[in-house]
DNA sequence: AGTGGTTACGTAAGCGCTTAACTACGTAAC
DNA sequence: GTTACGTAGTTAAGCGCTTACGTAACCACT
């Protein structure tokens, strides 16, 4: 199969033009008879040809291609290292918005590389890259940001000079937590953090006390505090717990991985959920929807992270001194039976959320 | 912040050699001296140079970037519309394998765009495309191999005269099934399909066929025949099942989301799993663990998949006119206890599987 | 001294496009 | 009949690299 052998020289020989003609042809076809724009764009078709991007990106200086940097995409066999729903779904939104903006979309894993590494063999390749910053340094980002438009994704707005987009962990967290207060009236509730160091963590937390504080309610974590984000250390967390101190009426978890491994526990405790323990998640995966009780917990819009970053990006390498511009993305509160909430339901089926609320803004800043 | 403003000239003017020295000290520094070398390298880091991809790829006609297409990365808000264990895993094992032999990874959904469209969106800024092949069109695939090397994935080898791999489906559904045949002594197993045109349904139903026969068990279909691949339409199969006949022993399903739907209804009817009604899924989806009682079902190895394509595209590269390779990669079946096996455990906690088995084999055909 | 082999680097011709600037050719206005 | 202008197409100069080939310098042998 004589793959790709043509150029656009052939095309325009054979078909009577010259190759600023083709090359008209092959894009908006502006300024030329409909003629002859047909005339070229089948002989293209007949010779199986079409441009070759590298060429075009070269002439152009724009490769249309942007690209997506994740930390990690799950290291040797750990199949769930890196929360699997943020990846899909980050990717779905992140393609949607390239594609439409006709541009591809390239998916990279820093993989321990340095910010240069990483600029040699991925930056080089795209006209802007996405950042999923939550454990790539600021001086990598620096060092990619010194080669091509650079937007940020993480929890906060870190101040960094790059165009961000932040999911609003904290304000979700307080309004997951005011509703445990507000509605259901605990006073008593405990937060099992994920790992120490953890922004999500942190700013999850954060949101927890809050709301403790808004209420005038004591701030209580865990012992160590530090459930690492995983179904084990979920489980750890509850038993630790439940032998140091008189069961509390909620928990409330960083994220769900946590809370089903401390619902087992509290499951061979005996003890009720959510009649006599509450218990509460964040990121609304979805072994949370077919868990018993079913989890309630706080849905990121990670597809939505996806779109965001890609426009803003998008957006920053068609201007390039635009101002900064930050996106703050709501959440959405999944209320289910694990807090208290609803009635045990006739039968089985799927768990559509009763009810959601909003947290979170979308805004600009200078 | 002046981004990426430099050329090779400025490089090779400020550090007194020529481009062609920048070059080389820029790749692997061969037949150069090490000083030479690191003052190019100096030059280049102060001036945060990086050669350009697109400059480069046209020098040596090879982009460094192989991309997966995929049927559709989800449609507008249908948040499942492809299992999400699908996505996720094949591009944790492509972009693994891309990376390790230094090139990059480009993801892309077809949208509806024809062969000639994708060529030119896609294809034309690849070196080679893994197609997940399940809903692109063979024209299109044509069209595409037109213009780069493809390796094509799917549930069976087509014959088509591209590298090809494929998950043991039909073998896995078998094992599957002989399981339940065998060690249970069912004999009266009941099937539930998905879309009826699904090559994936039409794999499976072959194995769980396979199985039956080999026993001399009557193949029994549920009427429509048809569950959707989705957890409501298990339901309705099940439902549909459970009005027209007495309950079978058990119940082989597509899928674990039709498994998923299937139990609940099976829950609703009074009626106990595994006791009363054995059942089993395909796919080792999350919930399926966390489901009760957790679901036996094969786990396939996408990761694995989207290793092996991007290796098999990698090789095809680089050598055009290797032979044609196959690959089929072989399913491990996890049983839980939805089949019937194993006791009801003490305590929650995570499943890991008791008992697995492998079918398939890693095999190349000329 | 002459020859050949190495090493280290330079020269310059592309790679396959895009696009600014230009030409040729009507057509319309006066 | 001239001028002015719009339309359709051409010419050719890059875009920023890589690399085949050339060359200069140096060393080791005859």
């Amino acid at each position: 199969m004589t793959r790709g052998r043509s150029t656009i020289y052939e095309v325009a020989r054979r078909s009577g033009v010259s190759t600023a003609t083709v090359s008209r042809a092959m894009r908006d076809g502006a300024g030329m008879s409909a003629d002859t724009r047909d005339r070229v764009l089948a002989v293209a078709a007949e010779l199986h040809w079409i441009p070759d991007g590298r060429a075009r990106g070269l002439a152009t200086r724009r490769s249309g291609i942007v690209g997506v940097l994740f930390h990690d995409l799950g290291v040797s066999g750990d199949a769930e290292s890196e929360s699997p729903l943020y990846l899909d779904e980050v990717i779905r939104g992140a393609e949607r918005a390239a594609t439409s903006a006709g541009d591809a979309l390239l998916i990279a894993a820093t993989r321990g590389r340095s910010g240069r590494e990483l600029a040699f063999s991925v930056a080089g390749k795209v006209d802007g890259l996405v950042i999923l910053a939550r454990s790539v340094t600021a001086a990598d980002i620096r060092a990619l940001a010194q080669t091509v438009p650079v937007v940020t994704v993480s929890t906060r707005d870190r101040g960094d000079p790059y165009d961000h987009v932040s999911v609003d962990n904290r304000g979700a967290m307080r309004a997951l937590v005011e509703h445990l207060i507000v509605v259901h009236g605990y006073t008593d509730l405990v937060f099992v953090g994920g790992p120490a160091r953890s922004p999500d963590s942190m700013e999850r937390f954060g949101g927890y006390r809050d709301a403790m504080r808004a209420h005038r309610l004591p701030v209580l974590k865990t012992p160590d505090a530090d459930g690492a984000f995983t179904e084990v250390g979920g489980s750890r967390a509850a038993s630790t717990l439940l032998a140091t101190r008189p069961p509390p009426k909620a928990i409330v978890c960083g994220n769900d991985e946590m809370a089903i491994g401390a619902l087992s526990v509290l499951r061979t405790a005996k003890l009720n959920v959510p009649g006599d323990v509450a218990i509460t998640g964040f990121d609304d995966i979805a072994s949370g929807r077919h868990v018993r009780p079913p989890l309630t917990t706080v849905h990121q819009p990670m597809r939505d992270v996806g779109e965001s970053a890609v426009s803003l990006l998008l957006q920053r390498i068609a201007s390039p001194t635009a101002e900064r511009q930050t996106v703050v993305l709501p959440t959405v509160t999944r209320i289910r039976r694990s807090c208290g909430c609803g009635s045990r339901r006739a039968a089985g089926g799927a768990d559509r959320s009763a009810h959601t609320t909003s947290t979170g803004r979308r805004e600009k800043v200078a």
